[in-house]
DNA sequence: CGGCGTATGTTAAAATTTTCACATGGGTGA
DNA sequence: TCACCCATGTGAAAATTTTAACATACGCCG
């Protein structure tokens, strides 16, 4: 019921908030107005006490002996993970995944709104990409600060991307989520996120070679 | 030089190879053949002694006064990672996400084969993305089986994704990729990562409703 | 060839995060 | 209304991960 608890809780926390969100949406989706941590946790692989834990930190949104009540839950977490406005989000690069960002329209229905795509390349400027215009790079700056967008999605090949994560901060941006492979210097105050693709395969490699025993264990 | 070691280290530590992995190809690209961890920490944005910490779980690699030989360093790190030989993968679902995959060269140079994609869709079955084919998904399990993949992408929608996995981990994946917004349920023994773009957005909206005061904060 | 500067590898401490265990309180039915 | 069940919320313990600190070893220079 009482939102505010402790001021300190791991950052993990909050990834795991967003998979509750998630799977809460699916059970109201199915009719289920009522569910416990430990049937929460069953769908998602977590733990019930963690759950427990992790809402803990914002409030007090259960009831003992009854578990949560689904849309209040969810309302409750749209409002901590910040989803209850929505956001104005640019696309800087319309290549591949640029482009499949554009289209991915989960996005829209969790209110961030694709308001641009930014690109160089003259081929693409002036086409549509899912009703999202593309436009000109050197736009960029107006564009942003005209419509205060404050959220970013850097879709451009490393060597471009810190050039592009400067421009954006400079103009206002102050949350970027960024796919170029290489770790972009930023203002303390900006918060960056980075979606590593090429380090998941990567990661799954080193498991699957080391359950193959070809790894330094062989070694002395 | 001696490579065993430690045999317990964090999670996180195979993540952050992957990061000197590539942050050591781009110095070894420009002509630098020593690195000390304080100068790859700057790059990376990572502690020195963290960086130290890392390595020293699987050998030691660098040379005291002098720091770490960048060929070295690589040839090591590609063995670690298991990137010292080529992985066939799969990609299911010829969609945005996984036509972007297919897309993305990086997967290629580091020995990330795309052999196939599978899809429903008759009108994409039979075409190519950047010269993989589409295959139909009721292939995917001969393809699997004839051709030993190991590795999948799952880039389908959230309600196929189970399905999709466990048909994967039938013919004898595994490793998965997971782009689905689901957490699929999985045997103990296959390792499967994911990459979910809409929580990442999320966290990011929450980082700012936070900095803009508009959270439990307020409240009491 | 010995001392000096430097950066490693490591050990110990600190910080963070997860898990456990259980007291607590809400609801239900007699 | 009371007793009983159940699942929460929490405080403490355990586990994990990061950071700090420093002794150690390497190479260079005089």
């Amino acid at each position: 019921m009482a939102r505010r608890k402790k001021y300190k809780f791991p950052k993990t926390t909050i990834e795991r908030l967003s998979y509750y969100f998630r799977a809460l949406e699916d059970l109201s989706k199915r009719g289920i107005d009522t569910v416990s941590s430990e049937a929460l946790g069953g769908k998602l692989n977590i733990k019930s006490s963690q759950i427990r834990k992790d809402l803990s930190y914002f409030g007090d949104f259960g009831k003992r002996g009854m578990g949560y009540d689904v849309k209040y839950l969810l309302k409750e977490l749209k409002y901590i993970l910040g989803l209850d406005r929505e956001w104005s989000v640019v696309i800087v690069g319309a290549g591949h995944i640029g482009a499949a960002m554009a289209n991915y329209d989960s996005f829209g229905k969790r209110g961030f709104n694709i308001a641009a795509i930014f690109d160089n390349d003259e081929k693409k400027i002036g086409k549509e990409i899912n009703g999202t215009p593309v436009l000109p790079y050197d736009n960029l700056d107006d564009f942003v600060k005209q419509n205060k967008i404050e959220m970013a999605i850097i879709a451009v090949p490393a060597a471009a991307a810190q050039a592009v994560a400067d421009k954006l901060v400079e103009s206002g941006v102050t949350a970027i989520l960024n796919f170029a492979p290489v770790a972009v210097q930023l203002d303390e105050n900006v918060r960056c996120l980075s979606v590593d693709l090429t380090t998941k395969l990567e990661a799954l490699a080193y498991y699957m070679s080391y359950s193959q025993d070809k790894l330094w264990k062989i070694y002395s």
